[in-house]
RNA sequence: GGCCGGGUGGCGGAAUUGGUAUACGCGUUCGACUUAAAAUCGAAUGGAGUAAUCCAUACGGGUUCAAGUCCCGUCCCGGCUACCA
């Protein structure tokens, strides 16, 4: 072989490692055995879509297979699976257009995505492969939402949804984005409807206290943090006429201050306690505000509302005060109803401005003042007092609220998870049992949803008509099949654990199996930050307090890496034509080695970077050197062999993969490269890094190592043999940098030594020259510095 | 508006614990090889200055023998969030 040919060498490593599974992890009675440490890592596994891998899949997966064959050489029981997440709108919209079945599209493009990831080298054990919408999939979906169900935890509520009128879809909080459909953009609508739902809320507290624990980037964390965004208050009653309406408030200290009472227009008190001449001009008001998109609500934020001519008893004042009606209170957070007090907040205040309604200073320079038997206390004890007031005289309680809401999982699709259920005669919902799952998606003409909202799943009669146990009857009777599909992130809520038994038909995960595996070491994504991210570890929660997994977190390092943007660092997008395809930089020479080796250099792992066509020149050269000094002569060496260079790079690359500074690992691969250029390679310069580039580069490296006759074992590294005879100690004067000597290595703590040394240096001298008030050696920096 | 990041050469970025600022790569320039080009190899490359030296890590202060790193203030950029009572 005369060059470095990558897609020859590519090719043919990845013949190999396919026919030795070399990838495959091992299986239990010998993994649990062999006395080594497992590790589990994957990636947020991709959405397979019809364009194939993009340069970010690419950096994701990288980031995984990088930090997999390092473990792996270290010797460690290694799983690191792979999967699909294929239910979804782009198939059912490809359906709808062309007729080509969601099935169809989706195999297809799976096979395509597998050869594209195989040719990336990834380390990947093919055995465990899974895909979200293969029924022996998704039959245990099915079997976890009946898990969910049995314990009330799925449950079906009627509600103002998020409906797309485009996609005929509801849309769950997190799939609106600033009042737009996520996926195609188009403005969304409240409709009331009937929904499942998960009680992610009966973790709300677990969720949020395990946070901090967690291994996972601060952000990432602050994120889901505000997104539960639990809040302790008081729920307070107010009495009006023979009815009373319950506010949430934080500031049960200021209710002296409350000159008046705000209800959501959804408040279902709002019709009753209505007074006749204001009726029309609440009903109004009422009826637009529920109309108008939330995204208008936001973007005016000029207070509105109408007054219902009703007055309510503050508890702690005794005084009449009025109830409005506005749309700055939100039904879904706490009761749907406030007490206002314009003098401690800000908007209460520019409501009571705009209105001129009465202001109450109850709070000055700490200390309470105009709230009755209270006045005088500092502010920080009123708190406590007032609630245990309000407790004693039964106005009301402590009360904790979280903005997160539960989690909306019925999505009105056919290309997604049947939901379980049939319904009686009543349209009361029964479980389908266990045995008789999966509950197949049945093959439809048309994937148009029909005008009722229904999926398409309601078209397909026969498949409809169920016969199921009714649990109250104790008889088998004939029942309607629910035609609403789950949520896709219901799918990837469990993922993780069917890797570590994917071909089990008794069960979801196998006990034993996920034991030892689970939970995922790293996992590493760009993308969920709340939703699949908070979901996980909810599912995992609830299926640990049934007994089903003996740990209560599912992924204990997360790494969360930053997007690729197009050069002109933009979003890559088809529409800009900027995108650039990682499977064309492979196919025009350069190869999978050199596009890995990119990425990892492209600069910090969890930073956007922006593509640089030219820079990716400079990493190809970088492997073109490493063949060339294992494959030619250029780089056989005659000098001595010191080995300084050799542990100094093995030490920088370890810890640096360790500490997961990909970029600096791969700048200290090149740094040894261009040093052996310089001073020659032995044997053993060339065998540590092949097995340090190893993770980078595999499919060169490993070409390397059969060259050598070595084993891909990680190296060690041994200090002494990067202890050099002479030191360079940097003389400063004041700070600034006057000269440089050098001393014996044994000398380096040596203050006096070095002292004379420097004094003796004309150049340092020349600044000593008005006396010396102070000399500071530090311990451990080569580095003296005289204060004068 | 709130919270969280970040601001270092022409560019992407290094600097792990307060101790040689600018590693590595791109680009640029020069040289070698070549009929020539590409590729490859070698050298130089923050700014000013003949040099000693001075000035440079967004800006202004501070702490320290010593600050890109710590503290205070200001400006700018990015992300998330957005009337959550």
């Amino acid at each position: 072989m005369e060059r470095y040919e990558p897609l020859k060498i590519e090719e043919k490593w990845q013949k190999i490692w396919a026919e030795n599974e070399t990838f495959r992890a091992l299986d239990l009675p010998t993994a649990k055995s062999n006395g080594k440490a497992k590790m589990f890592l994957a990636e947020m596994f991709p959405y397979p879509s019809g364009a194939g891998l993009h340069v970010g899949h690419v950096r994701n997966f990288t980031i995984v297979d990088v930090l997999t064959r390092f473990y792996t050489q270290q010797e460690m029981n290694v799983l690191r699976p792979f999967g699909y997440d294929t239910f979804g709108l782009p198939a059912e919209n490809y359906a709808i257009k062309t007729g080509i079945s969601p099935q169809s599209a989706t195999k297809t493009n799976i096979d395509n995505f597998r050869k594209q990831a195989k040719r990336l080298g990834l380390a990947i054990d093919w055995s465990r492969e899974i895909n979200t919408s293969d029924p022996e999939y998704y039959r245990w979906t099915q079997w976890c939402f009946l898990q969910l169900y049995k314990k009330g935890l799925a449950y079906r509520k009627e509600s103002y949804q998020w409906w797309c009128p485009k996609d005929q879809t509801v849309l769950a909080n997190e799939q609106v984005e600033g009042g737009k459909c996520w996926r195609c953009g188009e403005q969304v609508e409240k409709k009331l409807m009937k929904q499942w739902f998960f009680k992610i809320t009966d973790y709300a507290d677990e969720l949020l206290e395990d946070v901090d624990a967690l291994n996972w980037p601060e952000k990432i964390k602050t994120m889901q943090k505000n997104w539960i965004g639990r809040s302790e208050g008081a729920e307070i009653a107010f009495e009006t006429g023979d009815k009373s309406i319950l506010v949430f408030t934080t500031r049960p200290d200021t209710i002296y201050g409350a000159t008046f009472l705000v209800l959501a227009p959804e408040h279902p008190l709002v019709k009753q306690i209505v007074s006749d001449n204001a009726k029309a001009a609440v009903e109004k008001y009422c009826a637009e505000a529920m109309k108008k998109s939330e995204i208008e609500r936001q973007e005016n934020k000029e207070k509105t509302g109408v007054f219902t001519g009703a007055y309510a008893k503050n508890p702690a004042t005794g005084e009449e005060i009025p109830i409005w009606v506005a749309d700055y209170v939100l039904s879904g957070y706490g009761t749907g109803a406030i007490m206002a007090v314009p003098s401690d907040d800000e908007r209460d205040r520019e409501f009571a401005e705009k209105f001129d309604l009465p202001i109450i200073e109850v709070i000055k320079d700490n200390q309470m003042v105009n709230s009755g038997e209270f006045t005088g206390l500092p502010n920080s004890e009123m708190r406590e007092r007032i609630l245990d007031w309000l407790k004693e005289k039964g106005y009301g309680e402590r009360k904790v609220t979280y903005k997160m809401r539960d989690w909306l999982i019925s999505r009105q699709r056919y290309w997604g998870c049947p939901i379980p259920i049939a319904y009686d005669k009543d349209g009361e919902p029964h479980p389908i049992p266990e045995d008789q799952l999966p509950v197949l998606i049945p093959e439809v003409a048309d994937y148009k949803p029909d005008n009722t909202g229904r999926s398409a799943l309601a078209k397909a009669e026969d498949w409809l008509k169920v016969k199921v146990l009714n649990e109250k009857t104790g008889k088998i009777e004939e029942m309607t099949r629910e035609t609403d599909t789950l949520d896709g992130y219901a799918c990837s809520s469990w993922y993780l654990w069917r890797y570590a038994s994917p071909h089990d038909n008794d069960h979801a995960w196998d006990a034993d199996d996920i034991a030892y595996w689970a939970p995922t070491d790293i996992y590493v994504g760009g993308d969920h930050a709340v939703a699949h991210l908070l979901y996980i570890r909810f599912w995992c929660k609830f299926f640990a307090d049934q007994g089903y997994l003996p740990f209560r977190e599912p992924v204990k390092t997360l790494l969360y890496n930053g997007y690729i943007n197009a050069p002109d660092g933009k979003k890559m997008s088809k529409s800009k034509g900027n995108v650039i395809d990682p499977l064309d930089v492979i196919n025009q020479g350069y190869g999978a080695d050199t596009l890995r080796t990119y990425e990892m250099f492209i600069g910090p792992y969890d930073q956007d970077a922006a593509w640089d066509t030219k820079a990716i020149g400079g990493v190809y050269r970088f492997l073109n050197r490493c063949w060339s000094l294992t494959f030619t002569d250029a780089g056989v060496t005659t000098g001595t062999d010191t080995g300084a260079i050799r542990h100094k790079t093995i030490k920088k690359v370890t810890t640096d993969l360790h500490r997961r500074c990909f970029n600096t690992a791969v700048a200290s691969l090149m740094e040894y490269v261009n040093e052996l250029y310089k001073v020659g390679a032995s044997h053993e310069d060339l065998t540590v890094l092949a097995k340090l580039l190893k993770p980078f580069a595999p499919h060169l490296a490993s070409e390397m190592l059969e060259k050598l006759g070595e084993d891909d074992v990680w190296p060690t590294w041994d200090e002494q043999h990067f202890a050099e005879d002479e030191v360079e100690i940097m003389v400063q004067v004041n700070g600034k940098l006057r000269g440089k000597v050098s001393v014996s290595a044994e000398s380096v703590e040596d203050a006096d030594l070095i002292e004379k040394a420097a004094r003796a240096d004309a150049n340092v001298a020349k600044y000593l020259e008005g006396g010396i008030k102070k000399v500071i050696k530090p311990a451990k920096a080569k580095l003296i510095n005289f204060v004068v």
